[in-house]
DNA sequence: GTTCTTGCAAACAATTTGCACAGCC
DNA sequence: GGCTGTGCAAATTGTTTGCAAGAAC
């Protein structure tokens, strides 16, 4: 899981700006244990900086995935949830409730339906990222 | 992989009426060994069937989705594409010219970054989906 | 004939973009 | 002071929805 120290760090070493935008953002980044989309994190800290925009929230994320420091995760639900852990893992999305939760990579391999903590899997949804023969 | 055949079956196993326009779209499905976007299949079948609107493609996917009959799959380019193979397995996405070829899921418990057949893995968006403890 | 499906167009929602102004370094 | 980042609002894009007319059964 990267710290907001972290983010900090690769920001400026990428040549940027540290502003408070961008330190709250990082710092709720840094405390979210659910996988909060672009609105989850406008919505949080709009209670410290009532002048953030969405857009810059937005730009903010692109960044940080660009820079490998945070990763997306699609559930389906039409929006894009970020998570800050970058290590291979995979996640529990519950179908009802929209529910998402870490899980070891273990638990891939094995054949659908079955119970991971009290999880029902039904499926998965898989992609490997990378580049292509002709594309690397 | 589904069959035109097998999806024609399970529509009428579900109460469904065969149209000509989910017989072509069933059959661009059979087919298609890309994984391909609501727009990809509406440009495919219009070849043949010029009346089909964008709607009535979405209408039809959204049903086999349902149905279990078809597979959905994020890349992150902002469209959600279809993949009519239901067995559990993985697909590879490239970043630079954002193919997307099927693989077995036994590759996704390597530490990346490895390269498969060619394929240098960079990064993994695992999704498991199913029902939590409290919503099952 | 009844019911489900289609096509069309408008509505929606998440995300992106352009630009003038503000603020980090 | 230069140059990047921000806020705002408009634009874009993929997808959904509502409804009258059409087709399957």
């Amino acid at each position: 899981m990267k710290t907001s120290q972290d983010l900090i760090a690769r920001l400026r070493s990428a040549g940027g700006k540290l502003t408070p935008q961008r330190l709250f953002l990082f710092r709720a980044l840094e405390h979210a244990h659910s996988h909060p989309s672009a609105e989850d994190l406008y919505d949080k800290v709009r209670v410290d900086l009532p002048s953030l925009s969405l857009g810059t929230v937005y730009k903010t994320l692109s960044e940080l995935v660009d820079l490998g420091e945070v990763q997306t995760v699609e559930t389906g639900d039409g929006r894009t949830h970020y998570d800050p852990n970058t290590e291979p893992h995979a996640h529990l999305h519950c179908r009802r409730c929209g529910r998402l939760a870490d899980v070891s990579l273990d638990v891939v391999n094995v054949v659908a339906p079955v119970e991971v903590d009290g999880f029902v899997i039904t499926g998965q949804r898989v992609v490997l990222e990378g580049y292509c023969r002709n594309c690397r």
